[in-house]
DNA sequence: GCGACAG
DNA sequence: ATCTTGTCGC
């Protein structure tokens, strides 16, 4: 903390928005390995007021998705929410957590959107990019970009155009529920993120996995705001 | 100038 | 995200 370096999350909204421009570059998109052992899943609760951020990293066995590892991190917020700019107030816990798992996933999944941003460099982008990792970016909302209403009929979708390029799909996860947002971060492309996502589903709209991390997110900040004030 | 706007 | 009660629908 004392070593003077000025982390990529403490930067002014402006010098923020100049390094995604620059960042986006080096993203790569490609298909999904084939075969994998060990899916993540992320997950941010915000505690307090919006005074700490607590991340949850989960990882399961691929595909089983049997449950392997449970970590997490508190850290205080150290960038207010800019839609464009989330990751730059959610990644500092997020690396925290992922530090602390025994084993590195083979992707992950995170809860916001892979390169459906502006400026092709949102949340699931930039903490791919920044782990040398595969990320698939899974949004309960649009962010930008225009669509179709796609089928009400789960597995249907419709890709998400920002200008006239296809950075995302809109996927209905359920029958007759509210589409999500499905990009690809970094390392994947967007039928694998597709498919991927298919794989997790199950009986409510959120892939399980970002679903199980978010149940744990919420535990977790209740526990927190219990133990420290209260 | 008027909306839109991940978590 | 978080603050919150009952309520409509499969």
């Amino acid at each position: 903390m004392s070593d003077g370096i000025r982390h990529s999350w403490d930067l002014t909204p402006r010098e923020a928005i100049a390094l995604q421009r620059e960042l986006a570059g080096r993203v790569v998109l490609r298909a999904l390995p084939r075969n994998f052992r060990i899916l993540g899943a992320s997950d941010i609760g915000y505690v307090k007021a919006g005074e700490r951020l607590a991340a949850v990293m989960l990882t399961f066995s691929w595909p089983d998705l049997l449950p392997l590892e449970a970590v997490h991190a508190i850290c205080p917020v150290r960038f207010p929410y800019i839609p464009g700019l989330l990751s730059f107030r959610e990644i500092p816990p997020l690396i925290e957590a992922f530090e602390q798992l025994k084993k590195r996933p083979d992707v992950l999944l995170c809860d916001g959107q892979g390169i459906a941003h502006p400026r092709k460099f949102g949340l699931a982008a930039h903490l791919g990019l920044y782990l040398g990792l595969p990320t698939i970016g899974c949004a309960k909302k649009r962010l930008c970009g225009i669509h179709a209403s796609p089928p009400n009929k789960k597995g249907c979708s419709v890709p998400l155009y920002l200008d006239r390029e296809a950075v995302g799909s809109v996927y209905c996860s359920r029958d007759n529920v509210k589409p999500i947002f499905v990009s690809p971060g970094h390392l994947c492309d967007q039928k694998s993120a597709e498919r991927l996502v298919a794989r997790c589903l199950g009986r409510y709209r959120i892939p399980e996995p970002l679903r199980q991390a978010h149940l744990l997110a919420t535990k977790l900040r209740l526990e927190i705001s219990i133990s420290s004030n209260g």
